[in-house]
DNA sequence: TTATCGAGGTGTATCGTTACACTAACCAAG
DNA sequence: CTTGGTTAGTGTAACGATACACCTCGATAA
């Protein structure tokens, strides 16, 4: 077992001459058995073969299925998918696409769809738009070509502001939208009930004593945002309460946005309005937990406790979130049973449901960290 | 044998197109036009309409490619991926294995891959292991059959250990991985440069008038944490000090470990065994990020300040160490450059270079944030 | 006896695209 | 007038799997 073996070894066989001219390129196509290759090595039809392979065993003898088998795993047959989505025009694909998997929130989303989609034997096809139109475009009309036309999109901004309305009709799976938004002949949706949680994060500093409440958001349009935004204003409304409301204009931030560290400065440049405001809240609340993170690490730098001066609720639990100090009260977002739900959305329709309508909500859970406490003054 | 009565009823294109109009049913079965209606529309054979497609515009006068034009933007023409990389058995496909996105680092490398890919107009399948071998063995099977066969792997275990070897002859492109761990055939390597990356936080803790440093690490198998650990001794050696190590065993960690908070567990258990050590070390380099984040919560708890009692430095810069308080001082990988690095390497073998050898080392850049200060004692 | 049935197969057209081998003009040069 | 070379095409056989029609037995029923 010497080490010396550096050559590169070179295609075996299927020696072809063609024009030397231009870059004819390498033979990288292994020679892959074919069904024939094993029909001809089993000695059997390539029929039988084929009725092997998709399991319909009731079709072959005992003695034919195990010559196939042997077959099969001496030549390691694998079928070429190509030749089959050709024939058949099925396809086990689901596009995803999704501003930013850098973001934790998305990064979890994605991550719990994907396992959930392998289990089922679908194969995933990510795509980072990072808001970006064209970019959306180009991903999706590749994936007609590609024969997918199942497609899980998280938090897209609403159809005239961006999403990519493909002509060809893709059944549309949406993570935090609206219906009335994307106006698509087959849409489920997949949400999260941000009223309820936006009132379990109310409710919680209610209860501690807290009465005068800020709510910290930015400017994008999503779902989510407006719903939070109306949940905070009804919340405080139901109690009485009078709701301060920051909303962070933030000029760079309108087009390419997003992803991770953005978010944080979200809330880094939010602080000092809302300790701006009087009478001074004795809380905040923030739309989700990475601008709750940004504000914590503002407050800090003011010489501000988190909770002695100020108590803090994020919303989401993201992963993160248990990082910070103090660890960050937040309100949970079922992210993998959301997932689960958007794979067994798209199943339902290649099952030959008729075009999909429903619209899921999960419910939120409060997760008491260590940012809330009573308040000072 | 030959009989005459071969007379299937096949039915014509023309007759499948059905056009319903008005409010019968959703037209499901959307047929796509093919290469064969766009050159009837044309006046043209489907040989010219595929040399258009493909950008042989030299074999095409004016008038016909402007026919072929009109014809392909009236239909909506987008060609069958599946008959095409059946016919060429080239794909423009790459698999992509991680541990898991959730990790900020992964996931930022996932991302600039994703990036670089689709850019070059590749498809990126995802394959999120959990360092499950089972499913990445699946995984690439069903890749085999979908004619992928470049892949791009981050920080597998070693070949013994868990890496799934494909029989079928994929070129590798490993990132965070020892050319000589994984024996395959065609395999080029990104890293990082990780001696220099530990001796640059040594430095810089030499440099406050540190002399007493510990190292914490996981016993996970990779290559970047043998590397780091060899660097740390010897940065310490070339000093003339001391390393006390502290390697963290933890139990149920052996197999399902890596991602998220895990990793921050991981630094939280080490603390107590950092603070246990006599003489009490002035600094500790963490192996990456994340452990640093866990031991910084843990001191933290402790009643220590840091940097003030101790020293904190981490590897990688992902983006969550700006996050913390303090904000952690580290050595940052350049994972956007090493993405694309990794994206190109595939580009390359699929160009037709012979079988991929090169070991590309990328280099560390110091971050200096607010964990570190002069020594204490 | 003949008809019928089902189990266990076989043969081949077909999916949509590209590769390859042609051809039909036209023009320039020997 | 051939010969040869472009230019701008055309026709058709693959690629590998599946669907579908068909076939051949032996057993069972009428």
């Amino acid at each position: 077992m010497d080490d010396e073996h550096m050559e590169t070894t070179r295609p075996k066989r299927s020696e072809r001459r063609s024009s030397a001219q231009g870059a004819t390129s390498v033979d990288v196509a292994a020679d892959r058995a074919t069904i024939q290759d094993v029909a001809k090595a089993a000695g059997v039809s390539n029929t039988s073969v084929s009725n092997y392979m998709n399991g319909r065993l009731e079709r072959l003898g005992l003695e034919t299925r195990a010559r196939i088998a042997d077959a099969v795993g001496r030549l390691g047959f694998k079928p070429n998918q190509a030749a089959r989505q050709l024939k058949t025009g099925k396809t086990k694909g689901i596009a995803l696409v999704v501003p930013s998997i850098v973001n934790p929130f998305n990064g979890q989303l994605v991550f719990a769809i994907e396992q959930a989609a392998v289990k089922a034997g679908y194969a995933v096809h990510l795509c980072n738009t990072m808001r970006d139109n064209a970019v959306e475009k180009r991903f999706l009309e590749n994936l007609v070509g590609l024969g997918v036309s199942d497609l899980i999109t998280i938090a897209p901004l609403s159809a005239r502001k961006g999403f990519y309305r493909p002509q060809s009709d893709f059944s549309v799976v949406a993570i935090d939208a609206d219906r009335s938004d994307l106006r698509l002949p087959r849409l489920d949706t997949i949400n999260f009930n941000h009223e309820v949680a936006i009132d379990l994060a109310v409710e919680h500093l209610y209860e501690l004593g807290h009465r005068r409440i800020a709510y910290v958001t930015d400017p994008m349009i999503t779902y989510s945002r407006r719903k939070r935004l109306a949940g905070f204003k009804a919340a405080m409304a139901n109690r009485g309460l009078q709701g301060d409301l920051v909303v962070l204009l933030d000029a760079d931030h309108g087009a390419r946005d997003i992803a991770d560290a953005e978010m944080l400065e979200v809330g880094r440049s939010a602080a000092p309005e809302v300790l701006k405001l009087r009478p001074r809240p004795t809380a905040v609340v923030a739309f989700n937990d990475m601008i709750a993170l940004g504000l914590l690490a503002s407050f800090r730098q003011a010489g501000l406790s988190v909770p002695g001066d100020l108590s803090l609720v994020g919303i989401d639990d993201v992963w993160v979130s248990q990082l910070s100090y103090p660890a960050l009260t937040t309100v949970r977002q079922p992210i993998e049973a959301m997932g689960a739900a958007a794979v067994d959305r798209i199943i339902n329709h290649l099952a030959g449901a008729v075009g999909g309508g429903s619209d899921t909500l999960f419910l939120p859970e409060l997760t008491v960290r260590e940012t809330c406490g009573e308040p000072s003054s």
